[in-house]
DNA sequence: TAATACCGGTTGCATAGTGCAGTCGGAATT
DNA sequence: AATTCCGACTGCACTATGCAACCGGTATTA
């Protein structure tokens, strides 16, 4: 947990880059946050973008080491990890939903695995806020609002239809 | 121009970061983006992080190839190339708000260099908007709105306010 | 006209990160 | 007792990064 590095800058996009800058690390968060993929054997099998075994262990370590992933046993199996995001994941989810607007503006996304991206892009940051509070309650224990009605849920209702009414592709 | 390449998966975020994913594409963008630094030399020279001549001439061509950047001489001197920002780039604000928002909540940031990513957090998407704007005129050839009183002025102002007030770091 | 400084890079080299395939010991299941 | 599942680790080839030196052409200066 001791961070004894040396920065580039103070600059708080370069020290956000310094932690998030690189091809990987918040694939890993999108899938922890909207695949709710707790487990190394998930996050390992059921990435879309196939992702290596040791890029993966060496990502969950760093991710932990910069506090925004927390790890513990499964107290149902003993070999079990979990992992869980910390409030300072949780809120990358302005970052992400932008960055994914991004890319449904300009680059070649599938509208499968889009649709979750323009939900949370339309329901602004009044919908983003709900979610957050559903990955409170699910990553930090934090009891949930009784008025949720799940966000996540939404967007896997969404995916459906898109999936459904498309026909292809994995996921 | 041509983009050939094999894409890890169709997700938004997954795409993004496969153009943006790592640690000095943005630095770059934000660089020529806030700190209006159009040339080479000033881009490697002036560069808080140091970026090196190699890498900065690798990024210069990716983000070119991304068509993201676009170079054309300066017509005052020969030999100089003016670097300029696309519409896909300076769609990337949004982005880099809040990146930076996330940096100065989480990270150790200095005084100096995160006023400007304070005062266009506060300011919300309607100041975001105008930037975008004031980057279309200087980088597109967009004419400027008459109402439009420099959004970068604004964010320049704050920054010596806070460097005149606070007294050491460079910049 | 000659020397110098500035221009946008390139090259060589050592180190670090990525990607793939195979492997590992322990725990749970059969 | 054998097999499968668990979260990784290892070896290896390849690519990217970071540093320093260097480059030919252009503009400026003496």
């Amino acid at each position: 947990m001791a961070e004894a590095e040396q920065h580039r800058s103070g600059c708080p996009i370069n020290l956000s880059l310094e932690v998030l800058g690189d091809s990987w690390s918040l694939v890993v968060i999108r899938d922890i946050m909207f695949g709710n993929r707790r487990h190394y054997r998930q996050l390992l099998g059921e990435s879309e973008e196939g992702i290596a075994s040791n890029i993966l262990s060496s990502r969950l370590k760093q991710l932990t080491d910069h506090g925004l992933v927390t790890k513990e046993q499964d107290p149902a199996h003993k070999q079990r990890q979990l992992y869980s995001l910390t409030e300072k994941a949780i809120q990358l989810v302005p970052v992400l939903v932008q960055l994914g607007a991004w890319g449904r503006k300009f680059l070649p996304v599938s509208p499968e695995l889009s649709i979750r991206a323009k939900v949370l892009e339309d329901g602004g940051p009044q919908l983003w806020e709900r979610f957050m509070a559903e990955l409170r309650a699910v990553h930090l224990g934090v009891p949930a609002a009784q008025d949720e009605s799940s966000v996540h849920h939404e967007l896997e209702q969404a995916y459906r239809e898109v999936v459904d009414a498309g026909g292809d592709s994995s996921g």
